[in-house]
DNA sequence: ATGTAC
């Protein structure tokens, strides 16, 4: 599909709506964040996106857009449900709501820095991570997955697994409500039995950090953050389950979208209408795998919880659990006076609520949603928050965004240099194995100071702090 | 992202 990009000022691009094209694509990056690798299809993505039935509005790139599967990563796309609109696997990803989720400690960066060490040895040798490799909970059976996968993070609290006040930190108190396991196949459970609590591998991670620096003051008390606070950031999904389901799912889409009378430009858009058999029921298991990746969030959090009462004696706070892979029944105003029922699909986009917003929780109301964005190993993360003028069904950018293929990074990338380089930052990196990765190595990645700002010049969302690494776990 | 693939 050839592509019209049009500038719309420094910060934005416009890709012109041609052929099937329903709506325009709308790329919330600054030219020097576009993809440029020849043959990059991250921008043609965009505009297959378009062509969904029902889609409104545009098709969004985030600044950390960068090519996936069928979608682009740093994509949004809302379709309406009321005229057509379609679910598409594609356009949530294979590790179903995968997120992100910030706890705060009760220490100070200069007070933790002795305890550093034995820290990290404890959390090292606790938490499992990855590809396969086991999970903290060793479940009691069958029907315990399945109440993790109806219960998500509210029945690991249950269990014991955290504290009350976790819950109301965390998006949809936990738990998503419209899980159907109904529509999860053997081998989905299979592999998701083993692997609650595990980080998985690629650019997941357990990370302490400290706050660096504060640009909204008051935002910043309201989060529980200032400079020198240690926090525990948490990066990971929904494992071989949600992987799973969604491959079963899109070969499902695959075999009947024709019969929807639905075309589209790229077989990894399959796709079905959010009403209709299909439709519903990739909605129902792709909940109750969103509901497996906050329960797996839920403990490794605890673990890290149990870890720093050991080691230095204090707490640790959650602030917020939000996902970045997900599609949400939502309302939202459309250029009218209606509100109609949209399908959100926010793929490697975080939710990112505006100030006001009833599905916040007290706390938090008056500032918008913590929205998180990890860099890559050994640079900053941030924190930023929800704003009113967000035209992209409230998300936000999700991370630093890759510019290297997986491949490229391994070629040019080799163990050791990583090792060395990571060891002038002062970091504690430990990796499951240094070869695994190499892939994550800072120069596969856009500079996500660049990709924060773009999204703030785009009202997306607002810097509230910076944080730097202290010590990272990898997969 | 993922027991990198039926």
């Amino acid at each position: 599909m050839d592509i019209r990009l049009v500038a719309e000022g420094p910060w934005r691009f416009r890709i012109e709506r041609t052929g099937a094209m329903r709506v325009p694509g709308v790329v919330l990056a600054p030219r020097e964040l576009l993809p440029d690798e020849p043959g990059d299809e991250a921008l043609a993505q965009v505009a297959h996106v378009a062509t969904l039935p029902g889609i409104v509005r545009a098709s969004y790139a985030m600044p950390d857009i960068h090519w996936g599967y069928g979608f682009p990563i740093g994509g949004v796309a809302a379709t309406d449900v009321g005229r057509g609109g379609v679910v598409s696997p594609g356009g949530v990803g294979f590790d179903i709501s995968c997120g992100v989720r910030l706890l705060t400690a009760h220490v100070d960066r200069a007070a933790l820095l002795r305890k550093l060490p034995v820290l990290m040895d404890r959390l090292d040798g606790l938490i499992p991570r990855g590809l396969g490799r086991g999970g903290l909970w060793h479940l009691a059976g069958r029907a315990q997955l399945h109440e993790i996968l109806r219960g998500g993070a509210r029945y690991a609290v249950e269990q014991g697994h955290g504290v009350p006040r976790d819950l109301d930190r965390c998006e949809d108190g936990g738990a998503v409500g419209d899980a159907d396991t109904t529509w999860i196949g053997e081998r989905a459970l299979e592999r998701g039995a083993g692997q609650v609590g595990s980080l998985g591998s690629a650019n997941h991670f357990l990370e302490v950090q400290a706050v660096d620096a504060v640009y909204d003051e008051a935002c910043a008390r309201a989060f529980g953050l200032r400079p020198g606070l240690v926090c525990v950031m948490i990066h990971c999904g929904s494992r071989g389950l949600g992987h799973q389901i969604c491959a079963d799912h899109v070969r499902a889409m695959d075999s009947v979208m024709r019969r929807y009378g639905i075309d589209v430009p790229d077989p990894q858009l399959a796709c079905a209408p959010v009403d209709s058999p299909e439709g519903r029921a990739y909605l129902g298991a792709m909940a109750a795998a969103a509901n497996f990746a906050r329960a797996n969030r839920q403990l490794l959090a605890d673990a890290a919880r149990g870890v720093f009462r050991e080691t230095t004696g204090t707490g640790l706070d959650l602030l917020y659990d939000v996902s970045h892979n997900l599609a949400k029944l939502e309302r939202h105003a459309d250029d009218g006076a209606a509100r109609p029922l949209l399908c959100v699909h926010r793929k490697g986009a975080t939710r990112a609520l505006p100030p006001g917003h009833p599905g916040l929780p007290d706390g938090l109301r008056p500032f918008g949603q913590p929205v998180f964005v990890p860099g890559t190993m050994g640079t900053a993360s941030y924190v930023m928050t929800g704003t009113i003028g967000n035209r992209a069904f409230d998300s936000c950018c999700h991370g630093a965004g890759r510019v290297w293929s997986r491949h490229r990074a391994h070629r040019e990338m080799p163990a050791h240099r990583l090792r060395q380089e990571l060891a002038g930052t002062g970091v504690a990196v430990r990796p499951v194995s240094w070869r695994s990765v190499t892939e994550e190595a800072p120069e596969a990645y856009k500079d996500v100071d660049a990709v924060v700002r773009a999204s703030e010049h785009n009202d997306l969302g607002r810097l509230v702090a910076r944080l730097v690494p202290l010590g990272v776990l990898k997969g």
